[in-house]
DNA sequence: ATATTATATATCAAAATTGATATAATGTCA
DNA sequence: TGACATTATATCAATTTTGATATATAATAT
């Protein structure tokens, strides 16, 4: 990890998910699902700062894993906590609203 | 669960529960604390509903006991799944942003 | 085009959450 | 005020998440 790759930018990256059907699905229900909406947000920050899933891991004292499942659109499992610790690794505070 | 009973408001309660130390700690990182703003906005949410805890957590389909723990400020435990369930129940939609 | 690195996910053990039951302390009602 | 109901939480089993390891596929660097 010496050497600093160049992640593609969310916004490559999601016109090149987009292509995929499967991937259109679930980013159509960004606005409805607090998991799918959350994941895209984590993704974009995540290259934003241009980490890897690896580093950015390693930053919240978790897994690349956790990460990775945390960022697909379909993983409806995890626990706030670990959402926090990685939004604070990446800079970021949750703010959580019942609307 | 015949009979239905009127719960202390949320205005009337937080009155209440702010004479204690203890509580005043927690209640003051409302805003930097996600755990402890769900916990705040749940409470609302269901005494506003006039639902006693085990009534939401049947129409949320989870226990008692989880909701209690999820509306105690220093619980920080539960998953993003069982407070969407929560939240859904309350008729609430949960709104997650990284800030 | 090839070498290297990143990501998604399978397997499974370890760790953590959830639920059932119980109950003391607190809240509501008659 | 006493009867009844609600809430917070202890104990512990069942269930789920997280982490370690591994690896096929995709992305990046040369």
């Amino acid at each position: 990890m010496m050497k600093k790759i160049k992640l593609m930018s969310f916004e490559e990256w999601e016109k090149k998910k987009l292509k995929n059907p499967e991937f259109r699905k679930y980013a159509r229900q960004a606005d409805d699902d607090p998991f799918v909406a959350t994941a895209l947000q984590l993704i974009r920050a995540r290259k934003k700062k241009n980490l890897t899933q690896s580093q950015l891991a390693k930053l919240a004292k978790t897994s690349q894993e956790a990460i990775s499942r945390m960022e697909s659109l379909d993983y409806r499992g995890y626990s706030l906590s670990v959402l926090e610790k990685v939004a604070d690794a990446l800079g970021k505070k949750v703010l959580i609203t019942l609307t």
